[in-house]
RNA sequence: GUCCCUAUCGUCUAGAGGCCUAGGACAAUACCCUUUCACGGUAUGGACCCGGGUUCGAAUCCCGGUGGGGACGCCA
């Protein structure tokens, strides 16, 4: 019987890789991690993958990117790069642990737990319609409990396919203790006999999950609500071989603003749309590790470490909990404002790069850039519409722009400005140099207010509303800063 | 249909029978700061799903209802 035997918490997050990765399973996997991180015990990546039709290498792949986006490394598992399994209970992936599979399906065939099942899919299905219409539980009839096993086994040697049925015959209540939600009864009568081998002889969710568990001696299974019901069959499985059953633990069902369950009709639901939205993956990390839990202290902004050490399983919340993008777009602001300027530059890169700016590359600008701007963005994205005004590309002028310059005032004005930043010696100005020059347009060309603010706004950035420019400004060299003013001017 | 889970401000939550006139965060509103916007600061409004019990006392315990979610697959 296999047995924990160094007493260490081991938990595991086991995806299904049928496509990306979703915040709700994001979400497993952090409190899977956490919880081992917090008491030093294990966190394993096992692969579900024993749908063969769904399950592809690319999904996989998105989802170990996705994980290993997040920081949740896994001490067991496929290895990141290779994908090769790596760590005593190898391997990981259900697709080639058949075998393992096949012998205990064996056993409990022989223990007269199960039996071989030949209804068709049709014959299943037809059966189900008829039950439900007539206001029975739409389980297994129990068609083949009758064919006994030599009999079996002489139609699988003939070549006829048989799929391997779990025995349910318990009369009694199936209890256990829920981390989370305390005793879960499930009351005799629930469940039909299940299948536990598909005619295919590929396993089944229920059985497989059950075994590993099992042998990867995984002490803490956390999963998602969905399957609390699961677990019956699960629990099951574990009193026909005589394994030890770990401790549960059911999440709560993350929703969208519409209180239904999160899924793609709520737009981004997957963790790579969020990092393409600009959000920093501590922030995510952060935000749903909020959705569920709280911390003992009220604390919501938190170091890994600090979310290591303050994370338990026991302030768990077990109602469902509905996803906020705006609380996570502050979360993530917060996360922007304090990382290092050269670190967040690196992060702002490829989306510069892919919205085509120009930037210069000198380092003391970009960390005054990044100073003067990170107060200013709540996602990466955002950093695009900040600094375009800074691209060292030509001036785009837009309309509202154009109407600004055929103010009266609007060419003394400019006229005036490009003068003062001519006259002045350095190649950028200071805040408080902007502002003397800005002082000395507004004497000498007695005009003021908007009729100030906004064709000088407009000489610097095309458009009469937006960034604030004593941020700009500073940023901009004396060239640049004429070139535009002689652009506005020749409108 | 049957079974299981669940219910505190718009949202995430604190709350373990008296500390609750229910606390915090996001969002909202107002004001301050700011020659635009944002940041920041200050303040305001905002919730115990409903009905019964138990108790001197219930957001908290019990029962029922209602709402929401999940399961009843040769999906996971």
């Amino acid at each position: 019987m296999p047995k924990n035997t160094i007493g260490k918490v081991r938990t595991r997050f086991a995806p299904s890789p049928t496509g990306y990765l979703h915040v709700g399973g994001a979400r497993t996997a952090l409190y899977s991690y956490l919880y081992a991180k917090h008491t030093g015990g294990e966190y394993v990546l096992r692969v579900e993958d024993t749908d063969q039709v769904r399950s592809t290498e690319d999904a996989l792949k998105m989802q170990v990117e996705d994980l290993l986006w997040l920081g949740l490394n896994w001490d067991e598992g496929p290895d990141p790069k290779t994908l090769k399994d790596l760590g005593s209970f190898a391997p990981y992936r259900q697709s080639q642990r058949l075998e393992i599979y096949k012998k205990y399906s064996d056993q409990i065939l022989a223990q007269g737990k199960a039996f071989y099942c030949f209804c068709t899919d049709e014959d299943l299905e037809r059966k189900r319609q008829k039950a439900m219409k007539e206001g029975r539980p739409p389980h297994y009839d129990g068609t083949c409990r009758k064919i006994d096993i030599e009999t079996a086994k002489q139609k699988i040697s003939r070549g006829e396919k048989g799929a391997v049925r779990f025995l349910v015959t318990h009369t009694h209540d199936v209890k256990f203790n829920d981390l989370i939600r305390g005793e879960v009864v499930f009351p005799p009568g629930m469940l039909g006999d299940f299948i536990l081998l598909r005619s295919d002889g590929m396993p089944v969710y229920n059985f497989c999950c059950t075994i590993d568990d099992a042998l990867m001696e995984i002490t803490h299974v956390l999963r998602a609500e969905e399957h609390l019901s699961n677990t019956l069959r699960q629990l099951l499985i574990y009193e026909a071989l005589g394994f030890e059953i770990p401790i549960f633990g059911h999440l709560s069902i993350i929703l969208g603003a519409d209180r239904q369950k999160l899924s793609k009709r709520h737009g981004d639901t997957s963790c790579h749309e969020y990092k393409e939205k600009g959000y920093l993956p501590e922030a995510i990390k952060n935000y749903i590790a909020l959705l569920g839990w709280s911390s003992p202290k009220g604390q919501e902004i938190f170091t890994e470490s600090e979310l290591i050490e303050q994370f338990d399983l026991d302030r768990l919340n077990p109602a469902a909990a509905v996803f906020d993008e705006v609380k996570l777009k502050w979360v993530n602001a917060q996360y922007i404002r304090t990382m290092p300027h050269a670190e967040l530059w690196q992060k702002l890169l490829p989306f510069f790069d892919g919205a085509g700016l120009k930037l210069p590359s000198d380092i003391e600008w970009q960390d005054k850039a990044i100073g003067l701007m990170k107060t200013s963005m709540e996602t990466l994205v955002d950093a695009v519409e900040l600094f375009r005004p800074l691209s060292l590309t030509e001036l785009d002028l837009n309309d509202e722009g154009k109407e600004v310059l055929k103010w009266e005032t609007s060419f003394k004005v400019i006229t005036k400005w490009r003068e003062k930043i001519e006259g002045c010696g350095k190649m950028y100005l200071s805040t408080a140099e902007f502002d003397a020059i800005i002082n000395s347009v507004k004497d000498e060309c007695n005009v003021k207010g908007k009729f100030l603010f906004m064709p000088t706004r407009v000489a610097i950035i095309g458009k009469p509303h937006g960034a604030e420019l004593k941020q700009l400004v500073p940023l901009l060299s004396k060239d640049v800063l004429v070139a535009r003013a002689n652009r506005c001017l020749k409108i």
